[in-house]
DNA sequence: CATTCGTGGAG
DNA sequence: TCTCCAAGAAT
């Protein structure tokens, strides 16, 4: 039978689907835990969402783990060096997310004595947190009704009532209908319901209906097709542009490094020098362009795709015969490259130029 | 509200 | 090969 819109019903419907069907994750306490009173850890729960914003469980993973073996509570990571925070980042991307964990892991140790607010306003105050994660982490680690409003919720939201009006303009409308269904009881448990939900049965394409435990209220079951939800503006076609990358080696096999501004595009991660193709323009992808006299060799070109634009890099090496010095740069021996907080076009760039440079010995 | 921020997997 | 897009935030 089809009801009108969701309800109680429901929510309670989606929370049984939940006890039975959630995913085990490193970072949650799964519902019988979760029953019996055990709290999420607030640092994990935090940690989690940072990692998974715009980035898959999978590859969030490898990564947390990581972090919780180097800095076991948020005082070791307030205490830890921002370059180290940003090599055990590196391959993860946004790298804006590792500078703001950093910065709020001190302000939560230093300023909040090592806990975390647990109102939605008082942790969208930090570095870092924004509307979805500060109702993450109210919900999940501290059990307060919030709509955590993801791409998730927003596709099963936007489903269940077959919201015509396209994101973002629908966000406040998905927020509203998402808090009306969050239950006072299991806050934290509806939340990743939801978004357990729309990682299992509510995908983006072919959603598994028939399995859904809001199938008997879902509006866009019945009045159009699932799939096309939801509604979203068209998106800009994507730049190409164009740059170049100097690989030096010295007589010891060091590569020359140096490290990027702290802001913009992959800032304050590691680089090799090159042409500035991240303002807006292309950036000279001649020999020219070098960053000092050496043999330069063109090695071929390398592509890599950003967000908003597919970046084309010429690759030029040279073998110098002892290393000379630099302003902001250092040579490293290529043993320990794969150590340093190289984002993945430069390590494109780098294989490229020496092949054997990421390979295990 | 629009733009700027990575990366890799799935289809 | 191409498109989408994954637990979004800052400006």
């Amino acid at each position: 039978m089809m009801r009108e819109t969701p309800q109680a019903m429901d929510v309670a419907l989606l929370l049984d689907w939940y006890d039975r069907h959630h995913r085990d994750l490193p970072w949650r306490v799964s519902p019988p835990m979760a029953q019996k009173g055990a709290a999420a850890d607030p640092y994990h729960v935090w940690l989690s969402e940072v990692m998974l914003q715009q980035t898959t469980v999978r590859a969030v993973k490898a990564y947390f783990e990581k972090f919780l073996s180097l800095w076991p509570t948020i005082e070791d990571l307030a205490a830890a060096e921002t370059e180290d925070v940003m090599k055990a980042w590196a391959g993860l991307g946004y790298y804006a997310r590792a500078r703001n964990l950093k910065k709020c892991a001190e302000v939560v140790a230093r300023e909040h004595g090592g806990r975390f607010p647990e109102s939605e306003e008082g942790l969208k105050l930090l570095p870092g947190i924004g509307d979805y994660t500060a109702a993450a982490v109210a919900a999940i680690a501290f059990n307060r009704r919030s709509a955590a409003l993801d791409g998730n919720v927003e596709r099963v939201i936007s489903r269940l009532y077959a919201i015509e009006t396209p994101l973002p303009a629908a966000k406040p409308e998905m927020r509203a209908l998402a808090l009306g269904l969050t239950p006072a009881d299991r806050p934290g448990d509806f939340a990743q319901a939801m978004m357990d939900l729309g990682a299992t049965i509510c995908t983006p394409r072919r959603p598994a209906c028939s399995l859904c435990p809001f199938r008997g209220s879902c509006r866009a079951l019945v009045t159009a097709d699932p799939e096309t939800f939801p509604r979203k503006a068209a998106k800009k076609p994507k730049p190409l542009r164009l740059g170049a990358a100097f690989v030096a080696i010295d007589s010891s096999e060091a590569v020359y490094l140096q490290k990027r501004p702290d802001k913009g595009l992959l800032g304050g991660m590691t680089e090799v020098p090159g042409t500035d193709w991240s303002a807006r323009r292309d950036g000279d992808t001649s020999i020219e362009a070098q960053p000092f006299a050496a043999p330069w060799e063109p090695c071929g070109t390398v592509s890599h795709v950003f967000t908003h634009f597919e970046l084309r890099l010429s690759v030029y090496r040279a073998s110098v015969g002892h290393a000379r010095g630099a302003a902001n740069g250092w040579w490293e021996p290529i043993g320990s490259l794969k150590e340093q907080a190289l984002p993945t076009v430069m390590k494109k760039a780098i294989a490229k130029a020496i092949p054997q440079a990421f390979k295990a010995k």
